[in-house]
DNA sequence: CTAAAGAACATATCGGCGTTATGCAACAAT
DNA sequence: ATTGTTGCATAACGCCGATATGTTCTTTAG
């Protein structure tokens, strides 16, 4: 009775070309037609597997948020909760840099555009399973209000202050926005530190946390990132084709 | 000599139909099939008028700045900087909100998606009109540091923090991101507070500002928005179609 | 007033897109 | 061995942006 008859490595395959094309080439390069011709197959098996391009989509915006939450997850819980509170922003960006793409579809390919990509769009459902990847970050406010450098009261409206942010000074950096001499890495230090002070911290505290998650940054997030483009990723991205089916010749090659 | 031969006034009039048809039905509806038919002519006039789609693309972004621009024009300097402050931000979202589509376009249909709306991609030179927007936020943020408001020493670093922290509610709530209890406006009426002390500025003070702000926004940027949808907008959106030619037979029906 | 030159446009077409209908080949169950 | 199901290739449909071609109207020159 299970509703997924198809096979499974067959369709990890094909979110690992599709997130491939969508990182290499950008969301042009993610076609119907572009997928079956990596994948050695037709364009059926878009929809044999996913239904639709859009659902195929979505299946690549959920792995996105689960690499984000890889990348918090990578980051320790110390007694400076500021510092762990500014290395979940650095882990934040690092994953949006290192996945612009898909980044955008993630933010921006939904609602928001509508067009891009199909004219897919995120549902309700979709969108929660996004913001469930805040939990962290939540509970970092909870213990920098309880460590008592926040003065704000609602740990969950930190959060979202920290996230809207950050977002914000990320898709500007993407859309190359943030130019030298306010370039993104300025405006990103800035930003940490405003923002710690903001929800209450002192100026001089905030300045200290912040340059220690620069410290804490290299160890605990830009080395040995999040796993690797599929997600489990070790399944050598090629179609197993069942048999080894070949594309039987039918008309042969009378195609002059 | 001049270089545009052709009727600026047809020209107005394809960007007036193309910019209801993004604001009314979405990007998918922006279409050269689409506008051709809007504007009762064949889809050469995209093309004979803009050489194509994305330039006509690039101009409605423009519009979009110059339409952001006429709403922070509307924002009094009054004596409270940091109120100004505050109302520029509301601004901000105020124009966001009316052209939900526009916005989109502007900063998440360019380098970022790149697939929505036909591939086009802003140039540097749009980007960099685009931040020439901020100077009136960088004037107001130097106002805020002249009364001892603020306390960084930067205002144009100050302007872009508020702009990214602004700017990505924005994007968080368009997405659909916000939901209650932490809704786009009190996320909004907390980042603005936050943004604020976060600069330098005193909880209490900064209170007492953005909640002056709220008092005049109706007055100020909600009443009497900022123009039309077109720009000048009193052209009634209509092709002139030069003499009224008709689509000569040639033919006549004789297609069998 | 006429005739050449050029601008503006409609038509038809090309290649590519997402998606679907059809039918065949390989498997599973009897 | 027969039958039913499943997975997939092929081909097609209706869109899309873009372009080549040729006709008509406007402008200009004589």
């Amino acid at each position: 009775m299970s509703p997924r008859r198809l096979d499974p490595r067959t369709r990890a395959a094909i979110i690992d070309i599709a997130a491939r094309l969508l990182a290499e080439e950008g969301p042009q390069a993610l076609t119907t037609r572009r997928i079956a011709t990596e994948a050695d197959a037709s364009t059926m098996v878009v929809y044999t597997y996913f239904g639709a391009m859009s659902e195929l989509v979505r299946q690549m915006v959920h792995e996105g948020f689960a690499r984000l939450q890889r990348y918090f997850t990578q980051v320790r819980q110390t007694d400076d909760p500021v510092a762990d509170m500014a290395l979940l922003g650095r882990a934040y960006r690092h994953n949006a840099l290192a996945n612009p793409h898909l980044y955008a579809v993630m933010f921006g390919g939904g609602a928001l555009g509508g067009s891009s990509l199909g004219g897919f769009a995120l549902t309700d459902d979709d969108r929660q399973h996004g913001r469930y990847t805040l939990s962290d970050v939540v509970e970092c406010a909870r213990r920098c209000l309880a460590a008592g450098r926040f003065r704000a009261d609602d740990a969950e409206l930190v959060a979202h202050q920290m996230w809207s942010a950050v977002h914000g000074l990320i898709t500007l950096e993407l859309g190359g926005y943030l130019i030298a001499p306010y370039d993104a890495e300025r405006c990103f230090e800035a930003q940490l530190v405003s923002l710690m002070v903001g929800a209450g911290d002192t100026g001089e505290a905030a300045a200290g946390s912040v340059a220690e998650s620069r410290r804490r940054f290299s160890a605990e997030i830009s080395a040995a990132g999040a796993a690797g483009p599929g997600g489990g990723a070790h399944h050598s991205a090629s179609v197993p084709s069942r048999t080894g089916r070949r594309p039987r010749p039918r008309k042969a090659a009378s195609a002059e």
